[in-house]
RNA sequence: GGCCCCAUCGUCUAGUUAGGUCUAGGACAUCGGAUUUUCAUUCCGGUAACAGGGGUUCAAAUCCCCUUGGGGUCACCA
């Protein structure tokens, strides 16, 4: 039977990392069996706006190229893809229980039931439903309907049963249906509750692996019990970890964004995040995009390839030594028997060293096409489509070289894009080495001569002149070559220097050097 | 607390199904060294783990039991 997996996102408006690692999972198995994935929209209890909900967690699936074979957008044959259009199928499959005395109107009022539940937790009894409303006879059933009166539908417990499942993570896990309280399949109106719904899509979809967290392992044997009552086929279950936050074995989650601030394993993901995103004109101390979410990465500049290779290590290996899997290695590699079954943390580290090798991987066209909308979003440059800001960017990125492991990386070079009476200094260091040095500044004016005079003001050249500089005076490059750079880009390090020097050009660079000496004439003086 | 899951370097993991070839392998991070007469890369090397205790066995990271620890879940949410 041909694969079909499906991922079932409720639209909460954002795509959370860890969600975006199941699916790609499910993705992944579905691809490497020329199978089916499916996108399901779970917005049974939703009366918010779908839409604006949905929006980001398919561009989330875009992004990284998920495409998927039925769902929004594209449709399918099983449709529709949302279960709150999906009414009709809930409310047949409720006749069918309700008529066949798998499931049964509970009349108790929450109130009773909740009591009875704290009383079993005080008395330390495992609680199960009392079923009082099995007593009450089919026509006093019907004129309570009639009344108006209000209950709900659960589902009969088969107790003294067992519910034994062989999971593809997990091998053998079993439930004694004894312990269970019925759970509450639909509401008065008729409306389902989750595990309900997921069941009746699940078979309805024909849905033969289900992949998903280890959080759902708990509602499993409900929707096992679900399944048989309805006479289907149950699926197959993967129950992989969820992803932790760094260093810890706590599922990563939105709410606690201000305690992994100060998480020092995540610290320099939000250094470099909180960077980019104040140049993009974002509130970097705002929630509103996080690390847990899937478009913070896409709005700092990482790149598919990189995040879907630190996603697919996160619980899975496909041996002792593979790393670096692209798409189609991963489609061809995976396999659920390799998921590991304990809880795999975030790895920003990892994270940003993948990519940093992907990132290596793209073409200078590919590069110059991601880091235009960066510059032009923080004001740095005017237009992406002239060709002369074109083919100064490009040669930014060439002097970049691996220092540009996400897009956003790009703004540590911004010297190259800011006016010469902008440029940010670091003064910490260039109190260190050039105003508090007699000799540097000596050496700097001296060299201002050289520089303005050079016939060529290119790298090679400028690299002969300045180590003939350098022995003339016996220097050593430290003695000069950071300073230069300070006065220059006011950044105690960057790329290579001589190459900055050709890309400044000889008009800038002595206006900078100009500007930066007398600056460094008047700290001095005080 | 009940139920369920998990447990190898700081982190991600290989090895556990079929016990020996594991003085436990790789990657990231970290520390040293070389290269680059700046910076980043690159290269070489180092530090670093089987949670604890009992068994079974000639032999256990691998099998069994217990303890400890961590986590998930306990809704008329998904």
């Amino acid at each position: 039977m041909a694969v079909r997996t499906r991922f079932a996102p409720s639209p909460t408006g954002y795509m959370h990392i860890g969600g975006m690692r199941t699916a790609l999972f499910n993705w992944l198995w579905a691809r490497k069996n020329k199978g089916t994935f499916i996108l399901r929209i779970d917005d049974t209890d939703q009366q918010r706006n779908i839409d604006a909900a949905l929006g980001p967690i398919l561009d989330a699936f875009r992004w990284l190229g998920m495409d998927w074979d039925e769902g929004p957008e594209v449709g399918g044959p099983n449709g529709p893809y949302f279960q709150s259009q999906r009414r009709s199928l809930y409310d047949a499959a409720l006749q069918k229980l309700l008529t066949s005395g798998h499931a049964y109107r509970d009349f108790e009022p929450p109130a009773e039931t909740q009591a009875q539940r704290e009383l079993a937790e005080k008395e330390k009894r495992v609680y199960v439903s009392s079923r009082a409303s099995l007593a009450i006879t089919a026509d006093e059933v019907a004129a309570k309907v009639a009344a108006g009166d209000q209950f709900v539908i659960r589902l009969k417990v088969p107790r003294g049963e067992k519910v034994v499942i062989n999971d593809h993570v997990r091998g053998t896990v079993e439930w004694d249906c004894s312990l269970m309280p019925d759970p509450v399949v639909a509401r008065s109106d008729g409306s389902p509750l989750y595990n309900f719904a997921t069941v009746v899509d699940d078979a309805a979809l024909d849905i033969t692996h289900v992949i998903r967290a280890e959080e759902h392992l708990s509602n499993t044997p409900i929707q096992v019990l679900l399944h048989r009552a309805l006479g289907n086929k149950t699926p197959e279950w993967a129950h992989i970890p969820y992803v932790a936050a760094p260093g810890s074995k706590e599922k990563i989650s939105k709410r606690k964004i201000e305690q992994y601030r100060k998480n020092p394993m995540f610290q320099k993901l939000f250094e470099l995040g909180d960077s980019v995103l104040s140049r993009l004109g974002f509130d970097a101390k705002s929630d509103a995009l996080s690390p847990v979410m899937v478009a913070y990465y896409q709005q700092v500049g990482f790149i598919p390839a990189g995040i879907l290779n630190a996603l697919v290590r996160l619980g899975w290996s496909y041996d002792d030594q593979t790393e670096i899997l692209s798409r189609s290695e991963m489609i061809q590699k995976f396999s659920l028997d390799r998921v590991i079954k304990s809880a795999a943390g975030l790895d920003p580290d990892k994270m940003i060293s993948f990519q940093s090798h992907w990132m290596g991987q793209l073409t200078a066209a590919q590069k110059l096409d991601g880091v235009l909308p960066f510059l032009k979003q923080a004001g740095l440059i005017d237009d992406t489509q002239s060709a002369q800001t074109r083919d100064y960017v490009a040669q930014v990125i060439d002097l970049a070289g691996d220092r540009l492991r996400i897009f956003g990386d790009i703004f540590q070079l911004d010297e190259f894009f800011v006016a010469d009476d902008q440029v940010v200094r670091d003064e910490k260091n260039f109190a260190k080495r050039v105003v508090s040095s007699e000799s540097a500044i000596a050496n700097l004016e001296t060299l201002q001569e050289s520089l303005a005079t050079i016939s060529e003001f290119k790298a090679q050249p400028l690299h002969d002149m300045l180590q003939s500089f350098l022995t003339e005076r016996s220097l050593k490059p430290g003695d000069l070559f950071p300073a230069l750079r300070l006065c220059l880009t006011g950044k105690a390090q960057g790329a290579d220097l001589f190459r900055t020097l050709e890309l400044l050009g000889r008009d800038r660079v002595l206006t900078r050097l100009k500007k930066s000496l007398s600056d460094a004439r008047a700290i001095k003086a005080g």
